[in-house]
DNA sequence: GCAAGATTTTTTGTATACAAGTGCTCCCTA
DNA sequence: TAGGGAGCACTTGTATACAAAAAATCTTGC
């Protein structure tokens, strides 16, 4: 069954968690990950490993690996610097980009304006990411860009949940309209404003429906999906 | 000889790297390794996986390890990202922090000021984090202050070597003092204004330095610190 | 003499065996 | 009965053996 690489291992234990199959604070057993995917433990290591340096896991020596439980609080902190990341890749975008990168962000907007008139949440959660990243890409610093699509990568889960809220696909719609505007118009003060707090509502909106659903004793976000 | 467990063992791989030991695009053999350090493949390799976690390495399929190839342009994206987060959490502190982490910051200043006046530039490199490290946690989010540092960390060999430069010493402690007031006075403008700018001038000196060193063909920077 | 392909060699990736540390249970004692 | 400690089971950390893939070398045909 196992056809990929190593890296693929990782990238399906790492959709497990996302997915909500191992609950945060569960212990994750090498040698029952190992007869799960059918390997040895020797790469299942190497994945746990890989998942703990980009923050999903908690590996403490010879103490095994827990899912990171990330409270309502640490993930309104990290959407916060989600925030002042893309305000920052925003900005630099305004000033820097080509008129062919314009092309291309015009074009994941309009990928997304489709994706969202057919209410087509997994699409646009696809297109949506293609947007963000055009103005990572713009901001014309490599580093920049890597750091902030890291973070997006992590904060993904949380953000697909977002998405079937009421109308959200709608509005995030109009916001990357002007946000676009903004950024073609060279002005990036507005432009890094304007993504700022869109990215910031997704947090505080994400952080109170997390806090909601623990309330609830909802430990499984994955069946809220 | 090997007395630490596994992190110790990174620690000191990382420790070669940033002394210079291993040139960047040089090639990390396993066995090589792990007959220097006296222990076998196994804990080799999670030290280098995790190292290209960090961006120290690189790690190809199959191909082994390369020590990643910082070049002054790249170097320079780093510091201008290092500097947008330090001006957030200068910002962020100047609002939050408490009278308690007020008398911290003076108490890690005073302590830069002692070591700027002796010329010890090994301690001022010390004292330097440590004042650095109060602002990240003054802002009062925690993610925030641990990707500060991670970065921090990644840049502070290239610091380091900037440190030795004519009165850099005394001029970066005159800057605290500069940013210290700021955030004490609750102006959170005026701090991350000034402290973007106390990172972004190490981050241009030390890519001029680099570009310079590289000139002169001069592959090992460990000999010039 | 050169280039393309096959073979050999080297190096990484994986599996398994063993060592060592942690946490748990159970017993003993106060 | 509660607390503490010794022993035990279980899990992680390390070493070694083997498999597979990539790089290097050699051969062969033109």
């Amino acid at each position: 069954m196992r056809s990929q690489g190593t890296s693929g291992l990782k990238d399906e234990i790492e959709n497990e968690i996302i997915a909500g199959r191992f609950q945060p604070g569960e212990r994750l057993d090498e040698v029952s990950l190992a007869e799960r995917y059918g390997v040895s433990r020797t790469p299942i290591r190497e994945a746990l490993h890989a998942l703990a340096a980009s923050g999903l896991l908690e590996v403490r020596p010879h103490r095994g690996a827990i899912v990171a439980d990330v409270s309502p609080d640490r993930l309104f902190e990290m959407f916060e610097v989600m925030a002042e990341m893309e305000a920052l890749c925003a900005w630099r975008a305004a000033r820097r980009m080509t008129e062919a990168e314009h092309r291309e962000l015009d074009a994941a907007h309009a990928a997304c304006g489709v994706a969202a008139q057919q209410g087509d949440s997994d699409q646009y959660y696809y297109e949506n990411e293609r947007f963000h990243f055009c103005i990572y890409e713009g901001s014309h610093n490599g580093f920049l860009a890597e750091q902030s699509k890291a973070l997006h990568r992590r904060l993904q889960p949380y953000r697909r949940l977002q998405l079937r809220v009421r109308n959200r696909m709608t509005t995030s719609y109009r916001e990357h309209g002007e946000i676009a505007a903004a950024i073609k118009s060279g002005n990036g003060e507005e432009a890094a404003d304007r993504l700022r707090r869109h990215v910031l509502v997704q947090g505080e909106r994400f952080a109170d429906l997390v806090s909601s659903l623990r309330a609830l004793k909802q430990p499984n976000p994955a069946e809220m999906v």
